[in-house]
DNA sequence: ATCTGTGGCCACCAGC
DNA sequence: GCTGGTGGCCAC
C-alpha cells in the first residue's frame, strides 16, 4: 500500500515549468521543507502538476526603511543581499529609490522587530506576475487559444470565437475612453478563457461519539468509524468500520460500494489513497474538522508525516499533492450568500445550504450515531457527502466556474479564493496591478494623514453620509416606471476619477476640482488607479459580458461561462466601493468612498430636478433609482439622453408597474409586475425572521392583490383579504396553529453571553436553550414563540400550546398589515370589520 | 469567529 | 408611560 502511495507522489511531485497562469490554480508554501509550490491543473489529463520553486530565495522590498532597522536586517543569517530599486510612489506622484532586500527565507519578515517599520512587503511572486503579462499579450483577438498539458509539455489549442462576440468586444473597446482599453482588453483575454471541469472528490467522514458531541479534532481520542466520497467519476462508496453493533439493511442505491474494514489504521490508509487520486478535494468544514480529524487521528495510529498527504496551517487543511477546498467557508461569505445566491439561503449548515439550495437534506435518525446499524450509518455518511459533491455540481457546475473567475479577476489560487472573503478579493487584484506597474503600495498611516474633513452621516455611528432616499408619495400609484443608473457607485469611481491617489492628491492646481457637498478634490492630471480597474471591469460587465450572457446565438456553454463572469463581476464592482470605506482594506480611504456617495447624491438630485422641469412625476427613488408615474415613451427617452450626456452615466428603464403602493414609510413598498407577479420590498411580513402563519397571512394576501388590474378592482381584493384574515384569526385564537409555525426564529450575531447592553428575546430564549444544555454559538438561528408566562418568550422546543400569547400575535399581525394596508387606504381594524381589533376578537 | 458601505423600519429593552 | 438605545433584517 504504502509503495503505491509513494510511487503516486513521486510521479504527482514532477517539476514542469514554464507553464501558463491560465492553468496555475493554487499555490501554497510548505513550512517544513521552506519550499514554494506552484500547483497547475490540467484539464485533459485531469491531474495536478506542482512545480517545486526551490531557487533557493525570494526578493522583498522594502523603502524607507529606518537605517537601524536595515543593519538589523543585514546582520541576519538569511539575508543574502540588497539592492536598489526604482519605484513609482503614486500618492506623492514622484519615483523613488527604495532597497530591496533578498533573503534565502521567504518569511524572513515574520516575527522580525521592525515589522512595523516595513513600508512594502512584496510577498507575492514576481514570476506570477510575468506569467500573467505573457498570457495577456502574446493572444490575438479573433481566434482564442488556452493551454492543455502533454507529455509535460504545453500546447496551446485555439478555437473560434464567433465573429459578433469578437465585435461586441471591439465595440465595447470603441466606445470605451482611452485610458480603459488596454486593461478592458486584458480582462477579455483572461476571462474569456474556458473553464475547465474540475476533477474532484467530496468526502465526509464519522467519528464515534458517546453523546452527540463534537469530537475534539486535535485530541482525535475516538475512532473515524465511516467515509464517504462522491466523486466527478462517478465514484460513490462508502468505507465502515466492523463494530459491535448491528447491521442493519442495507438500503443505499445499487450503485454505492461498500467496503468493510477490520482495523481503523487500514481504513484511514484507504482514505488517502482515494483523496490523491483527486485533483481537487471537496469538503463541508473539512478545514476545522474532517481533514484536521484525519490528520491527528493518523498521527496518532502512528502514520508518519510523509505517509499522511494533509497539512494543517492555522484554520486551513491542505492536501499536498491537489487542492483542498472547503464550502463551509464558500457559503458563509456573504458576497456569495447574496449575489451568487440571491440570499437563498440563511442558515449556514449543511442541512441549511443544501435544502436552499439543491433541495436535499441531511438524513435523520432516532438513535444515536453510536448504535446507530451499520448500514444506516453508511447511508448517513454517504448522504453527507453526496450533498456536499452535489453543491459543487448543481446548475451545471456553477460554484467551481465561480470559484475559478473569481481567482482569476482577483488573482489569487483558487483555494485561497475560497477561504477570504471580497476585500481580500480586491486587496489582491489591487496589489497586483500596483505591483506589474512597479508601484509602491501606499501605507495605512500615509493615506490616513491625507484623509481630512468627510460629510457627516445620517445615521449616528456611521463614518460618512451615503446614499440619498426620497420620501414616497404615500399611495397607490398606476404605471409607473423605474429608471436605475447603471452600477452607480463603480461608474461615478470611473467617470469622476476617484481612487486612493486622486481624491485630495498633492497638485495644488487639482484643489480647485471640488467634489460637490464635500471639501474633498480630485486629480485632473492622472487617472487614478482604482478608477482604472473599476472602470474597466464595469464596461465590461455592462457592454460586453451581460448581453452576452443574454444573447441566443451563443451556446449554452458559452452563455454559461459569460454569465458567470458577469455575476462575479458583479460581486467585485459592488463591493470595490464599499471596501474604501471599511477599515480592514488596507487601501482604506474614507475620502473616496464619502465622494462617491457625494457624486451619487448630487447626480440622482440633479436628476429629480430635471424630471420636475421635463413634468413628470417622481414618485420615489432610492440611491440609484427613480420612481416615474405614468411617463410618456418620449419622456423617458429624455431623461435618459440627458442624464448619459450631462452625467456621463447610462440611465436604463429597469422595470415598469403595473402598481405600485407606497405608505409614507421609505424602502417600503409594494409592486405589481405587468405578468402579475409581485415584488415586495422591505415590509416586515417578508421578513425571514417572521413566524409562518404570519407570512403565509401576509404572502396570501398580497398574492390577492397582485390580481387587481385596475382601482375598481381594489375593493374585490379587500373583501377576500377579510375573508381570509377572519379565518386565520379563527384558527390562532382556537390554538389551532401548530408551535412550529408561530416561531419567531432570529439569529444570534455574537454568542450569548456577549450581548451585555440589552437582552433581547431571542437571546432569552436562547439562555433557556443553554441551561438545559445545549450549545448556542454566534451565527445559530433561534426558533422561539411568545408566551404568557414569564419571561414572556420560550424556545419553540420548550412550549406548549396553551402557553401561547394570543395578543401578541394579534399585534404582530397588525403591525405587519398595517404597512401593506396603509397604501390601500384600508384600516386593519376596519378590514376585520370591527371597531376595534379587541371587539372581534372577544366576540367571535 | 468573521469582517465591503450607509439608510431605514420595527420591536423590544432599560432607565427615567 | 415616555424615550433613547440596541439588535435584527432589509433596500440599495
Amino acid at each position: 500500500m504504502n509503495g503505491a502511495y509513494y510511487e503516486r507522489m513521486k510521479e504527482l511531485l514532477k517539476h514542469t515549468s514554464d507553464l501558463p497562469p491560465s492553468l496555475l490554480i493554487s499555490a501554497t508554501y510548505d513550512g517544513d521543507s521552506k519550499v514554494a509550490v506552484l500547483k497547475f491543473y490540467n484539464p485533459t489529463s485531469k491531474t495536478i502538476h506542482l512545480w517545486y520553486d526551490n531557487t533557493g530565495h525570494k526578493p522583498y522590498c522594502y523603502s524607507k526603511l529606518p537605517k537601524e532597522a536595515l543593519e538589523d536586517f543585514k546582520n541576519r543569517a538569511d539575508i543574502i543581499g540588497l539592492e536598489i530599486e526604482e519605484k513609482i510612489d503614486l500618492l506623492n506622484d514622484t519615483k523613488i529609490k527604495v532597497t530591496k532586500i533578498i533573503a534565502t527565507d521567504p518569511l524572513a519578515i515574520g516575527g522580525s522587530p521592525s515589522e512595523k517599520s516595513i513600508r512594502n512587503v512584496i510577498e507575492a511572486w514576481e514570476a506570477d506576475i510575468k506569467y500573467y503579462e505573457n498570457f495577456l499579450y502574446d493572444n490575438n483577438l479573433l481566434v482564442g487559444a488556452y493551454y492543455e498539458i502533454r507529455d509535460s509539455k504545453i500546447i496551446p489549442v485555439e478555437y473560434e470565437i464567433p465573429k459578433f462576440v469578437h465585435e461586441s468586444l471591439k465595440k465595447t473597446l470603441e466606445e470605451s475612453h482611452p485610458d480603459f482599453k488596454e486593461h478592458i482588453l486584458g480582462w477579455a483575454k483572461l476571462l474569456n478563457q474556458p473553464l475547465p471541469t474540475l476533477h474532484r472528490v467530496a468526502l465526509d467522514i464519522e467519528v464515534f461519539t458517546e453523546e452527540n458531541r463534537i469530537p475534539d479534532a486535535t485530541e482525535a481520542q475516538q475512532p473515524v468509524v465511516a467515509a464517504s466520497f462522491v466523486s466527478s467519476d462517478e465514484l460513490h462508496e462508502v468505507f465502515i468500520l466492523k463494530r459491535d453493533v448491528k447491521l442493519g439493511e442495507n438500503t443505499l442505491p445499487k450503485n454505492v460500494r461498500i467496503i468493510f474494514f477490520d482495523e481503523e489504521k487500514e481504513m484511514i490508509s484507504a482514505i488517502f489513497e482515494r483523496i490523491i487520486n483527486y485533483p481537487f478535494l471537496i469538503t463541508f468544514n473539512g478545514d476545522d474538522f474532517d481533514l484536521k480529524y484525519l490528520y491527528h487521528r493518523a498521527l496518532k495510529l502512528g502514520f508518519k508525516k510523509e505517509q499522511i498527504p494533509i497539512s494543517l496551517g492555522k484554520d486551513v487543511a491542505y492536501v499536498r499533492h491537489g487542492v483542498h477546498l472547503d464550502l463551509y467557508k464558500v457559503f458563509m461569505n456573504k458576497s456569495i450568500q447574496v449575489y451568487a445566491f440571491s440570499n437563498k439561503y440563511v442558515d449556514h449548515t449543511l442541512n441549511g445550504v443544501s435544502e436552499a439550495l439543491i433541495g436535499q437534506k441531511k438524513l435523520e435518525f432516532e438513535e444515536p450515531l453510536a448504535t446507530l446499524p451499520l448500514y444506516d450509518l453508511a447511508k448517513y455518511c454517504y448522504n453527507d457527502a453526496q450533498i456536499t459533491y452535489k453543491l459543487t455540481s448543481f446548475n451545471d457546475d456553477l460554484l467551481m466556474k465561480l470559484l475559478l473567475v473569481i481567482a482569476r479577476i482577483a488573482r489569487m489560487p483558487i483555494d485561497d479564493a475560497a477561504r477570504v472573503g471580497v476585500s481580500n478579493w480586491i486587496r489582491s487584484l489591487f496589489y497586483f496591478e500596483l505591483r506589474r506597474m512597479n508601484a509602491l503600495i501606499p501605507r495605512k498611516e500615509e493615506l490616513e494623514e491625507r484623509t481630512g474633513k468627510v460629510s457627516e452621516s445620517i445615521t449616528k455611528g456611521k463614518k460618512y453620509k451615503g446614499g440619498l432616499v426620497v420620501v414616497p408619495k404615500a399611495g397607490v400609484h398606476f404605471n409607473v416606471v423605474v429608471l436605475d443608473f447603471a452600477s452607480l457607485y463603480p461608474s461615478i469611481i470611473k467617470v469622476h476619477n476617484l481612487s486612493f491617489e486622486t481624491v485630495r492628491c498633492i497638485h495644488e492646481d487639482c484643489k480647485s476640482n471640488l467634489v460637490p457637498d464635500t471639501e474633498h478634490w480630485v486629480c485632473k492630471k492622472r487617472r487614478g488607479l482604482a478608477s482604472l480597474i473599476i472602470g474597466s471591469l464595469r464596461d465590461l460587465r455592462v457592454k460586453y459580458y451581460k448581453p452576452l450572457s443574454k444573447n441566443p446565438l451563443l451556446t449554452i456553454e458559452d452563455r454559461t461561462l459569460y454569465n458567470v463572469v458577469s455575476q462575479a463581476l458583479k460581486v467585485i464592482l459592488n463591493a470595490s466601493y464599499g471596501v474604501m470605506g471599511a477599515e480592514i482594506f488596507p487601501l482604506y480611504y474614507l475620502p473616496v468612498a464619502d465622494a462617491t456617495a457625494a457624486i451619487g447624491r448630487y447626480i440622482i438630485s440633479k436628476t429629480i430636478k430635471k424630471c420636475d422641469e421635463l413634468g413628470i412625476e417622481v414618485v420615489y427613488g432610492d440611491t440609484d433609482s427613480l420612481f416615474l408615474k405614468n411617463p410618456t415613451q418620449n419622456q423617458i427617452e429624455e431623461i435618459s439622453n440627458w442624464a448619459d450626456r450631462e452625467l456621463g452615466i447610462e440611465l436604463d428603464l429597469d422595470k415598469s408597474y403595473r402598481y405600485v403602493a407606497f405608505s409614507q414609510r421609505k424602502k417600503n413598498y409594494l409592486g405589481v409586475l405587468p405578468d402579475g407577479s409581485v415584488d415586495v420590498k422591505g415590509l416586515t411580513g417578508k421578513k425571514s425572521h417572521i413566524p409562518t402563519f404570519i407570512k403565509d397571512a401576509f404572502y396570501n394576501s398580497v398574492n390577492t392583490l397582485s390580481k387587481v388590474k385596475s382601482p375598481d378592482e381594489f375593493e374585490k381584493a379587500r373583501e377576500e383579504i377579510k375573508r381570509d384574515l377572519r379565518q386565520r384569526f379563527l384558527a390562532l385564537k382556537n390554538k389551532e396553529i401548530p408551535l412550529k409555525d408561530l416561531a419567531f426564529n432570529v439569529m444570534t450575531s455574537k454568542p450569548p453571553d456577549k450581548y451585555v447592553k440589552t437582552t433581547p428575546q431571542h437571546v432569552r430564549a436562547a439562555r433557556l436553550l443553554m441551561s438545559r444544555g445545549k450549545e448556542v454559538k454566534a451565527g445559530d438561528i433561534i426558533s422561539f414563540v411568545k408566551t404568557t408566562t414569564p419571561p414572556g418568550v420560550k424556545p419553540v422546543e420548550l412550549a406548549k400550546v396553551d402557553e401561547i400569547d394570543v395578543s401578541k400575535y394579534l399585534d404582530y399581525l397588525r403591525g405587519t398589515f398595517e404597512q401593506l394596508l396603509d397604501a390601500l387606504g384600508y384600516e386593519f381594524d376596519e378590514i376585520l370589520g370591527a371597531t376595534k381589533l379587541e371587539d372581534f376578537f372577544w366576540s367571535s
